[in-house]
DNA sequence: CGCTAAGTTGAAAGAAGTCAATGAAAGTGG
DNA sequence: CCACTTTCATTGACTTCTTTCAACTTAGCG
């Protein structure tokens, strides 16, 4: 199934020349990486542009050097379809970031080169891959924003209600300590928070898995967070 | 002095055909805002590509909606050759962000129809604004990095010591209440966290400016004092 | 079947925010 | 040129959210 991934119904290939798109589909290599695997680490340069067919990578920025003590920080979660390393890629130099893979995960690898040669082949491509960063630099910002004037409440919230948006239907498919890491808190913080969604009757958790019960309650949490019911 | 910004020396257009510059400068129409005006706010559409002459700008999201009380957060401040808005234009969508001049401002806009006839011919420009897109990311990556775990502290002595590096002598060009929130603190912390730094001989504080006295005691304070190189 | 990593829960400590009052500076207009 | 208004900065006391530390439970995996 891994293979079969079909680039043209992807959002950053849309409208591209079809024989482009062949041509990096020939150039592209598929790469399997195992749970806890890493894409790349820090200081590495970056092979190519990546784009997930299946699983789910962590992209995050490693403590600077032997510096144990400090706890990573999560940047993004890359899912199926997302495509990432355009970033790296222009800037050149290595950067501190690393990429591991949380589940088993396939991820096509485009090299710079192949890349290149395309994007003066096609500007359209150009454009989708601004397009694509555009998306990535907007996304931090809303992430920035919301460490910066939400509770961790807050944030937790508007996390599950993205995923429910989403996924449609439930979620949870990295650990708790992953998804704390991106949201800014402790897997502590958030397993309380958790467990007083939970009580307050707006997610269930079973199994690992949770169930959105009640998004308009979450949105509540999520917006104004007022309201001091009982 | 204003008009004459020199298009070719900015790393946006290093490598790109003169022509193209030309053409990219004849497009260009030059806009003065004064102190409070704002270049665009959240809700309108990007009217093209920005290269700030002189002056100072603030990018923040603007709370959603008369929603007042809340303090908006700045997320990038740019100064003279920068370049901004490539992401509002390739996404097409609004978005909430608000673009305000610190003090007198000059600044460049392309329009979108110039820049993508631009790009059309000469794709080395639209690798520059990969590049510079790029450049903005990690840097809102290493923010999310020193918000969610460095104290108000160390962010304070970063922000100073990137300061001393990039101007080499002094500075403070905008109110504390801009810093403060570009660096995710509330004024009061900004002006606590100043005034301690002060009583350590760290910096000088003298009618508005700073004077950086230590940049290695601030590079100490700012977390794993590294980069000791004399 | 134990082992290790992940998650849960409680109590205590700390960092930063809020509120509020004061002081300083800067722009406005007579 | 001075009085006036407004915005910005400073400082203290208090509050609150979040983290930290530690112990304990659960679950997954060789």
């Amino acid at each position: 199934m891994g293979e079969a991934i079909n680039l043209e119904a992807l959002p950053l290939f849309r409208g591209v020349d079809a024989a482009v798109v062949t041509q990096l589909r020939a150039a592209a290599t598929l790469r399997c990486l195992r749970k806890g695997e890493y894409l790349f680490r820090g200081g590495e340069p970056c092979a190519g542009l990546y784009i997930v067919a299946e699983g789910l990578l962590k992209l995050a920025l490693q403590p600077p050097a032997g510096d144990e003590a400090a706890c990573e920080r999560a940047i993004e979660v890359f899912g199926p379809g997302a495509a990432f390393g355009e970033d790296l890629l222009c800037l050149d130099v290595p950067g501190r970031m690393a990429c591991q893979a949380q589940t088993r995960t396939l991820v096509l690898q485009i090299g710079k080169a192949a890349l290149w040669q395309a994007v003066m082949q096609e500007p359209l491509l150009a454009a989708q891959l601004l397009r694509n960063l555009s998306g990535r630099l907007h996304g931090l910002m809303r992430d920035i924003e919301a460490i910066s004037l939400q509770t961790a409440l807050q944030r937790v919230a508007g996390f599950l209600r993205e995923q429910a948006f989403a996924t449609r239907r439930t979620w949870l498919a990295c650990t708790q300590r992953v998804i704390a890491s991106k949201l800014g808190i402790t897997p502590e913080t958030l397993s309380r928070v958790m467990h007083r969604f939970c009580a307050e009757r707006l997610v269930r958790i079973e199994r690992g898995k949770i169930y959105l019960i009640d998004p308009d309650g979450l949105a509540r949490q999520a917006g104004v967070g007022e309201l001091a019911v009982a």
